[in-house]
DNA sequence: CTGAAAGCGCTTACAG
DNA sequence: CTGAAAGCGCTTACAG
């Protein structure tokens, strides 16, 4: 079942490829009754111009490729951040006209295959999700000239247009509130320091206890439940007489929440605790879960659009949106 | 900068274009010395196949499209299941050396995008993940001749070679736990009746409680937490006996304790609650699920190895894999 | 406004 | 084992 090409619409049109070709990418030099009889034909034929050959000519593929360089240990991870970043700036891509390419990036193997993947000249452009500091993609392709925007700001030297949120200042917002409510020894669960997102959610947190004048008290946790409520135990041994807990994100928020419940301690009344992003399960956590809105949505939302955008065009190469802190019964 | 050709490595090597070609296919009729010094001067340029030409004579794309066919509403909910499925099924086929399109075919207009794009050659194959009983696409790639397997026994009429996972008899054996703990009154909070998740573990449900010749109550939801609350609500209304619910996906199940716990029932003191899924999650509620693990990305492999496999070569055309009822505190 | 022709960068019979 | 040549299916100056 070989499917019909331009010549034989040509031909069943009685016209040239030429005019074929300029009536499907809706040219406007092309006469009215020629045009319609060559629709007549695309249609009859179920035409469909074959892209291998069109982007051998145009040297354009309009494909993205969506770098999502996470390690296999988060890989299986269910953080709902990847849904919602991939489906959104997947649905936003769609609307363009532009189709989405993913691509793991979590191993040296997979980062070596992204990169031969975007020097084939398969993608016009590329986003980054998730970098960590250490990833080499970033310089690669800037060499080979290709287009790249990331999801907060770039984790490496490689300056790259961005869409970020107030990481630092949503942090220091929900610090606030713990300082606010009389907390006394306040910890932070931090994310992983490779990442943006976990250094500055840190040193928001270190700057809103500094100014207050007391002492931070830190235990590092890689984002996932797990590694939450393992932080959240190490911080009950090392300081018993804590009473405040900020985690970088919901999910170590949630796994800090059940370290507590095992510990037998009530929250918020012996311990409160402040998640951060927002994410749909802060909602049903027992108690709900107080936590810092990150306008994920927003902010993949902005990363489309900065990559869709001639770089003459743009008002800013990086945009930075707001956080807020919303309360609910945890703190 | 223009990115070297063959022709150039050509030159380079002093050889004809078709020895490159040979060389970079890897094929063995070449001599050493000469391919020796090809490889070199692909070395030197830096030369990356240009991957539109070669798959305009090739006719082969090595790309695979994974069609996400969920309606907006569900879009932003953060099931972990697409992230797992997406991922696991990714990282697979991008280790078999095929590059993974994510189209999301949500709406009418979306559905056209993706039947425009697999109509025009873009790729060798598609995957269905979560389909609708009234998805016109199955039935449109058919006819397109290119090759599709579905996460899941399909929900249209077209037969499709799938990998599925035990859902009635996983509904069935959480049903009879609930039996064997000597309740009553027992509930299920239903899925999608479009989609054959949802479908089948009702069907379980109501296999399991009229081999006990006991009655059915059942509400519907759609799988999203806010779904499972609301419908947890309307049983206790209806029924206010209630002594058990079996809710068809974890995520309604963790709406279902919010609402139970607002309603001041313990759990399982009052009314006993069982999942399905396994997702994290499942693990970190108050108190921990009792659930029926899916094995998703079990599946998601079986599904791609599905697809990668010629049709003469494959033993099935069907694989479903085993659930298991995993026992926590919930019930 | 329309067409003839060149060319995009590869692969693959076909000769030798 | 290697090369000359045709051809994959389009687009786009260039003429007219």
């Amino acid at each position: 079942m070989r499917r019909p090409t331009l010549e034989a619409v040509a031909a069943r049109a009685g016209v040239s490829r030429a005019t074929v070709s300029r009536v499907v990418n809706g040219e406007s030099t092309v006469g009215p009754r020629i045009r319609e009889s060559v629709l007549r034909a695309v249609e009859e034929l179920g035409y469909v111009p074959n892209s291998a050959a069109r982007s051998l000519v145009t040297q354009r593929t309009d494909s993205i490729a969506l770098v999502v360089s996470e390690p296999p240990t988060r890989v299986f991870s269910d953080d709902p951040l990847f849904s919602l970043v991939v489906r959104t700036a997947g649905a936003e891509l769609e609307r363009a006209g532009k189709q989405v390419v993913l691509m793991m990036a979590g191993s040296a193997e997979a980062q070596a295959r992204v990169q031969g993947y975007v020097a084939g000249g398969h993608v016009d452009g590329v986003m980054f999700v998730s970098m960590h500091s250490s990833d080499p993609l970033p310089e690669a392709i800037l060499r080979l000239g290709v287009p790249m925007v990331s999801y907060g700001r770039p984790a490496v030297a490689v300056d790259i247009p961005h869409a970020d949120n107030d990481n630092a200042g949503g942090a220091e917002r929900a610090v606030a509130h713990l300082l606010g409510a009389g907390r006394r020894r306040i910890a932070t669960i931090a994310g992983p320091q490779d990442m943006i997102g976990g250094q500055d959610r840190l040193a928001g947190y270190r700057t809103a206890l500094e100014g207050a004048g007391r002492r931070p008290l830190v235990e590092a946790g890689d984002f996932t439940r797990e590694s939450g409520a393992a932080a959240m135990r190490r911080l009950l041994a090392a300081e018993p007489s804590v009473d405040a807990v900020f985690a970088a994100n919901d999910l170590m928020a949630i796994g800090a929440l059940q370290a507590l419940r095992q510990a037998g301690r009530g929250v918020p009344g012996d311990v409160a605790v402040v998640g951060f992003d927002d994410i749909e399960a802060a909602r049903f956590t027992d108690p709900p879960l107080t936590t810092v809105r990150a306008p994920i949505v927003e902010q993949a939302g902005a990363m489309v659009r900065l990559l869709l955008t001639p770089p003459a065009d743009r008002e800013s190469e990086r945009v930075i949106l707001p956080t807020e802190l919303i309360v609910r019964d945890s703190a």
